[in-house]
RNA sequence: GCCGGUGUGGCGGAAUUGGCAGACGCAAGGGACUUAAAAUCCCUCGCUGGAAACAGCGUACCGGUUCGAGCCCGGUCACCGGCACCA
């Protein structure tokens, strides 16, 4: 036989895949149904990484099995191009980002038809093209019909000199990065898309799908959902002013010695004229803007503060009156910006009070208040009618119920998610389809109107006032307000790169509709994504986006299901060679096309699954590559040891190894241990090789289980011995193409063998191994073991205590 | 600090979830073929002692439960990921 030329043999067979169609999704086939998704690339200049083949050959081993388990398969692929490296890349270059994605989106088809992914290509999504943004920009404003998506003022780190607004990266250290002068924090209108609204629907929802564990628990913590209370504490030397705050322990009221504000509370500035030290207070507060969120997460053990001369705050529980800080550590951003402060049962507080000399009041018990805060359970003390109960059984009940009777407080609940800023003041990106009209106040472009077109101009390059590069075209800028046809303005920036990827699942199901996103009896038909791959990073972002879109589009009737995605698995990074995390500094990226180009696809997609368990990060070895390689070539050398062609059976010698490697195969594959699956055909040539000799029905089944992995060099050794136009003649699809005959099946009866091995322990410990019939009982067992020489000298002068039998594993005699 | 995860040969990793630790692959060493190299094939390969049969030890560390623990329980250490003054 000739050396496997893979070369030839790889693009024979992506050709042939190609013009049959296989892999096209049939809309309403009455096969049952798969949609396999994998997250599509954002289209870079570097190409394709290592990390998308491990990423997409997971699926697509499922995706492949589940098509010769007679399933309509909807396996997808696009593109998600939009964003800031391919803007950046452009104004480097002076190339357009439209010229520079349709070149990479080039670029990626071509790597991704050479890896042989099973992708339907007639259904690639390009989340840049009007057609499909059209309908991104028809979401936007859905939401903004149904008031989710709004402008708001909110502080940014601003730099006056330069005007324009920077990022926490850009501002290290409170100065501005381009000019030093001093950043400031300011706020300033930004976009946003109420996704807090839906924080309790996005947790509800986790329970009715399947995503792993780990993936679940992230987005539990991100939405951080508290229970707790909210309580208004009646402020001296204000007209009736109460200050608010969000606890989640009102069962320490009593331990209440002082509030604090955060530094831009609007009470300050309300009542700023009785405030006693209010240049103390601005001061301070300009201390505060300067601070980065890095310093102030870096100075936590150190709590600053001034006490408000002027006002204070009366505890309604009981009257005291107590004083009110401005501090840092407490944020405007989450609760009511202001807390209850209780030293005795938080360390936060417990800090802050030791460093201000304020009285620490001991209300549970069971710490040394002396030493640091108590933050346990435990029987209420000094609390008046809490006395005696125990905290968190009764008294947080018993507390919040009193409030809300005497009209103090209310019980309530909070997030730690925060609404979606949505705009950006970029180029490439889809445009906001609102308008600005002097008189009718903001209304939106006509959805009929739509896409509003991003305007292809050759100045994309943002202006130094922090404005979009689009404020600068007035074709743009300029236009007649839809409702009263006087002159308006568009809104100029852009939306983030998250957009275009929430929706796109949904795209993919009637790719080419020009009436509505997709198809409802479609969107019906496909239902959910069966199941959903990619990496851990976007578990808390488009993860968390997407699930919030969609649950939105069913609560307008645009699709037919809660949840987006039935279950979600995510794979394990690539690190390089050197065990440390790829990149381009360090020098240790793996190129997947200099893998295909010298080892061939079947072997990149073979190693990336075989490399180590799929969900965890593994180290890139060349070195096991070659592994792979020489696994690939002795498949393709199997026809050597063909000798009885037309066999219908395996033979007698191999039997049940192949209903055993049938079935692990194929278990593993769905569990996603898809190292082990390949491990157990690794081990069954290695024993067809032993054995000198492989049958006809022995090397089809072979080539079924490995096609998933390595589909070309099946493909060919399938075609070579004729089974193609033998399956054809039997009325086999697609001309009897090895990617759409039926999967094996096996038979557990013959997955045992005759004989086996079990181990004989006496007191615990291996003395041999014996041979016995698969079939034997406990008492057989014991009988043989004991006559054993080994276990018997064991048992020489012993008395036996006791005696076990694992069936079919091991015997083990107790003995003294 | 909080949440989640991991710790097994020279390396990547297996171990039917309490039942023969180290499957499979790599690397290494020895041999065959070859003028030679590559490729291929055969043998060895956890550690210690021993020529060998064999014996002892061994799944981060300490302890426990059990006839039996990599797996379960209690404690300790290390590393990775996420969140982080969230009241």
């Amino acid at each position: 036989m000739k050396a496997y030329d893979f070369k030839s043999v790889e693009k024979k067979w992506q050709d042939k895949w190609e013009d049959a169609g296989v892999f096209h999704a049939v809309d309403f086939s009455e096969k049952p149904k798969f949609y396999g998704l994998v997250e599509f690339p954002y289209p870079s200049g570097a190409g394709m990484h290592v990390g998308h083949i491990k990423a997409y050959s997971g699926l697509e081993v499922v995706s492949r099995k589940r098509r010769m388990q007679g399933y309509n398969v909807l396996f997808p692929i696009g593109f998600d191009a939009y964003g800031l490296p391919t803007e950046n890349y452009a104004i480097k270059t002076g190339m357009h980002p439209r010229q520079v994605t349709d070149q990479n989106i080039a670029k990626f088809s071509d790597q991704l038809k050479k890896v042989g992914y099973s992708f339907d290509w007639t259904r690639v999504v390009d989340t840049t093209e009007e057609d499909y943004y059209k309908w991104t920009q028809w979401i936007f404003l859905q939401m903004f019909d149904h008031g989710l998506a709004f402008r708001d003022k909110t502080l940014v780190n601003y730099c006056p000199s330069c005007k324009v607004v920077l990022s926490n990266e850009d501002s290290q250290g409170g100065k501005c990065d381009i000019c030093h002068s001093d950043v400031v924090q300011k706020s300033k209108d930004v976009w946003y898309l109420r996704i807090t609204e839906y924080a309790d629907k996005l947790l509800e929802g986790l329970d009715e799908v399947d995503y792993l564990p780990n993936i679940r628990t992230q987005q539990i913590n991100w939405i951080g959902k508290s229970t707790g209370a909210f309580v208004n504490f009646p402020v001296k030397g204000t007209d009736d002013e109460t200050l608010r705050i969000y606890t989640t322990r009102p069962d320490t009221l009593f331990g209440v010695t002082f509030m604090v504000m955060a530094p831009e509370h609007p009470m300050i500035d309300k009542y700023a004229d009785r405030i006693g030290n209010m240049d103390a207070i601005e001061a301070y507060r300009k201390e505060c803007a300067k601070k980065t969120e890095f310093e102030r997460t870096q100075l936590v053990k150190d709590k600053t503060g001034v006490k408000i001369d002027g006002l204070t705050a009366v505890n309604p529980v009981n009257g005291k009156e107590v004083p009110i800080f401005v501090a840092d550590y407490v944020m405007m951003g989450y609760g009511t910006g202001a807390i209850m402060a209780v030293p005795a049962h938080d360390q936060r507080d417990y800090d802050f009070a030791k460093e201000f000399g304020i009285d620490i009041i001991e209300v549970i018990k069971g710490g040394d208040i002396s030493k640091e805060a108590y933050t346990g359970d435990g029987e209420m003390v000094n609390s008046e009618f809490l006395n005696g109960l125990d905290n968190k059984k009764d008294s947080i009940e018993k507390m919040a119920a009193w409030l809300q009777e005497k009209g103090l407080g209310e019980k309530g609940v909070q997030f730690k998610m925060k609404d979606w800023a949505f705009n950006r003041q970029r180029y490439w990106g889809e445009p906001i389809p609102i308008i600005y009209c002097d008189k009718c106040g903001m209304t939106h472009v006509p959805y009929d109107e739509l896409p509003l077109k991003l305007p292809k101009v050759e100045n994309f390059e943002p202006g130094t006032d922090g404005e979009s590069p689009l404020a600068k075209i007035p074709e743009f800028v300029n236009c007649t307000c839809p409702k009263c046809g006087g002159p308006a303005r568009r809104e100029t920036d852009t939306m983030p790169q998250w957009a275009g990827s929430s929706w796109y699942f949904l795209r993919y199901i009637d790719p080419h509709n020009d009436k509505a996103l997709a198809d409802m009896d479609k969107l019906k038909y496909w239902g959910q994504v069966d199941w959903y791959n990619g990496g851990m990073e976007h578990v808390t972002r488009h993860m968390i986006y997407s699930r919030f879109w969609h649950r939105f589009l069913y609560d307008i009737g645009a699709v037919p299901t809660k949840e987006p995605y039935a279950k979600r698995t995510a794979q394990g990074l690539i690190l390089g060679p050197d065990g440390d995390k790829m990149s381009k500094s360090k020098g240790n990226v793996v190129d997947p096309n200099d893998v295909v180009d010298e080892f061939g696809a079947d072997v990149l997609r073979t190693y990336v699954l075989f490399m180590g368990d799929y969900e965890k990060a593994a180290p890139w070895s060349e070195a096991s590559v070659k592994g792979c390689k020489r696994f690939i070539d002795r498949t393709y050398g199997l026809q050597d040891l063909l000798t009885d062609k037309d066999a219908t059976d395996y033979s007698a010698e191999l039997s049940s190894s192949f209903h055993k490697t049938v079935k692990k195969v194929s278990e593993d594959i769905e569990a996603m241990k898809f190292n082990t699956a390949i491990a157990a055909l690794m081990t069954l040539i290695n024993q067809i090789y032993d054995n000198k000799a492989i049958n006809g029905a022995e090397l089809k089944t072979f080539l079924q289980l490995l096609n998933p992995f390595a589909p070309h060099v099946c493909e060919e050794v399938w075609e070579a011995q004729g089974w193609k136009a033998e399956a054809a003649a039997n009325g086999a699809e697609a001309d009897g193409l090895l990617a759409l005959i039926p999967w094996p099946t096996w038979d557990e009866a013959k997955c045992v063998d005759e004989t086996i091995e079990i181990a004989v322990q006496v007191s615990g410990k291996i003395k041999n191994r014996i041979h016995v019939p698969a079939d034997i009982d406990e008492a057989g067992a014991l009988e043989l073991a004991k006559a054993d020489e080994k276990v018997a000298a064991a048992l020489e002068g012993k008395t036996i205590i006791k005696e076990l039998y694992v069936k079919g594993r091991l015997v083990n005699i107790v003995a003294k």
